[in-house]
This record gives C-alpha cells, sequence and structure tokens, in this order.
DNA sequence: GGTGTGACAACAA
DNA sequence: TTTGTTGCCACAC
C-alpha cells in the first residue's frame, strides 16, 4: 500500500486560510504554522498549483523582507497589491511594512487547527 | 533514479 | 539597498 503523496498541500491551504484579512504572513511563516519548518519554496509552490475554486488568499503571502514574491511592475504583482489595498494593507513600492501588517497569530488561533 | 527547478530564506558584499 | 550565493526539498521530466 502506497500513499498517495499528498505533499501536505491541504495543511498548507488550511493554513493560509487562516490568515485574517488585512493582515499578511510570510511563505516561511505558514511553513513554520503548517508544521513544515524550512519548507517555504514548497508554500510557494503549493500556492501555484492550488485550484481556484478554492479562493485561497494566496495575496496575503509575502516573502520575509515583506516585498510581494512578483516582480515589481509585473501584472501579477500589480493584482496582488491591489487585492491587498482592497483590505486596507498598504502596499509601497512592491512591499509591505511587515511591523505594522504582519499577522501574529494568537494561541488559539493556532490551536484552532488542531482541531481538524 | 538523476537532474533541474521554484510565488523562499539567510547571509555576504 | 541591491545583487549574488547557498541551503533547502518535493516535484516534474
Amino acid at each position: 500500500m502506497h500513499m498517495a503523496r499528498n505533499p501536505h498541500y491541504t495543511q498548507i491551504w488550511q493554513t493560509v486560510c487562516a490568515i485574517p484579512a488585512g493582515k499578511v504572513a510570510s511563505y516561511g511563516q505558514i511553513a513554520d504554522l503548517a508544521g513544515l519548518p524550512g519548507r517555504a519554496r514548497l508554500v510557494g509552490k503549493s500556492l501555484g498549483v492550488a485550484p481556484k475554486e478554492m479562493n485561497l488568499p494566496w495575496f496575503r503571502v509575502l516573502r520575509s523582507s515583506g516585498q510581494l514574491a512578483f516582480a515589481a511592475g509585473s501584472e501579477q504583482a500589480l493584482n496582488q497589491a491591489g487585492l491587498l489595498q482592497e483590505e486596507n494593507v498598504v502596499v509601497l513600492r512592491n512591499r509591505v511594512k511587515l511591523a505594522e501588517f504582519q499577522w501574529k497569530p494568537t494561541l488559539d488561533e493556532m490551536l484552532w487547527k488542531l482541531n481538524h
């Protein structure tokens, strides 16, 4: 019997869904919260393959620097910046000020996941 | 099963 | 600040 190669995508998607509107998280932070420390790149990949119907708040996931993952001025970056600004997240020069907008999950927000 | 590739992170200049 | 290097690991060929 071999497991269906479930590469933790659902775990990652769940975690991304938990980011509240108006807040952002880094790829590494999502990986950590999903129980996959050091797998930030897997987070990016899993967002890339996530079904659109899932309506994931993918745009709330940024680099650890606060930079958007897409190149400044690219269509994707402008789209992401627009979605963030709809939530009153300020994007300047393709970057979000993490000190102001980074999600800091409370203990019960983290425990919520365990009840799944 | 070897090789190249990421929507990354940390660090060095 | 910006750019390059390296570590990382699951996945697609």
